[in-house]
DNA sequence: TGTCTGACAGATATTGAAATCTGTCAGCGG
DNA sequence: CCGCTGACAGATTTCAATATCTGTCAGACA
């Protein structure tokens, strides 16, 4: 019973992200993915009932992978402007980043998360609890003054959606980006921030 | 020389607005146009050098028309907040309203935009000076307290992309949208806004 | 007994030949 | 003379025949 032999969800999956590298969402097929794991596709279909579940457990492995940094700034403490400044910006370069480095694969998984729309709206939820995270962490130290946490941590995901939706994508790099990006910030700091006498 | 029977762009454009609405923009050919107009299609070119610039025209109606009631609100005076507010929802609602009353005739208009990024591009420019202008009205009301007028109306412009943005148009209908526009709004005027004592 | 195979039906994608469209231009008719 | 026509070349789109893929299942194999 050799180990390396044993098909698992985990051999799959990683098989799949070989072959969408490869072949492109479009050209993807699960005959492909079993052939990778020299298996029958078939076999395939034991682990994932269909194809778009599979497709759905590419997206969420991709967006889980993405999130982690995040949720490590969340976590972490010091002054919660800094940190919420931070966070955006890091939101930010993970996805553009992504974008650069290899745009092929990026619009593969753009494609990918607009047939996996559960699994993109519980990460954005995730999203907006980190930001509600900071804000509450703010409101703590006595810097932030803000009616409704949950709320108010939506509108600055809201606010920023253009610097992190992949619709965007094509503007981010563009040079006027990061001073449009700084002015944003700006004006959503000075939103959430107590009042300076 | 009957007025009726003579061929201008303004004719032609409005004939291809006709042929947009009833085959979609896929469908829509410049023989259909010629025919609708009851001339050879080798006339409509006579008036526009290709396909592309009649569409871009056909575009650039369609947002100048859609902007006509912003410019009026900014030109208005009155308190700026408010003024800001109430531009701010006047946006959101033209588009949400081309969608609701007619899905397919705004995803023509949608496709038509794609094709036509100047157009678009002077479009967008435009809005901002808009906001930009009641921002500086805000200013001088002292009302408003911003570092850069033109950046923040860029800030302001990128921070509602959500709700005026084409790509985030299925989001629109959901129920929790208005009040996700209430907590966005109420953000961004704190954000300008002087502080209270 | 439980995992995997391989053949199968229906759905989907590919392909290339035929039809249509775009953009041009010489010339018609008022 | 001037705006319009209609035939044309090359590009693009359509359509239907063909090939491939998805998802199932009875049975092999260990």
């Amino acid at each position: 019973m050799n180990e390396a032999v044993v098909l698992t969800p985990e051999r799959i999956l990683e098989a799949t992200e070989d072959v969408l590298r490869r072949f492109g969402l479009a050209k993807a097929t699960v005959v492909d993915v079993a052939r990778a794991l020299d298996v029958s596709h078939g076999s395939v279909y034991r682990h994932f009932p269909s194809k778009a579940s599979l497709r759905d457990a590419v997206a969420k492995r991709w967006l889980d992978r993405a999130n982690e940094p995040l949720c490590k700034l969340a976590a972490s403490d010091g002054p919660a402007p800094e940190r919420l400044e931070k966070w955006l910006r890091t939101a930010f370069t993970i996805k553009q980043k992504k974008v650069c480095d290899d745009p092929e694969m990026f619009a593969t998984y753009l494609a990918l998360a607009q047939g996996a729309r559960e699994v993109v709206e519980a990460y954005k939820d995730k999203q907006v609890d980190l930001i509600a995270k900071i804000l509450s962490d703010g409101v703590a130290q006595g810097v932030f003054e803000v009616d409704d946490v949950k709320a108010t941590a939506r509108a600055v995901f809201d606010a920023t959606v253009r610097y992190h939706h992949p619709a965007h994508a094509e503007e981010w790099a563009k040079p006027e980006c990061p001073s449009r990006i700084d002015a944003l910030i700006a004006l959503l700091l000075r939103g959430v921030r107590v009042c300076k006498h």
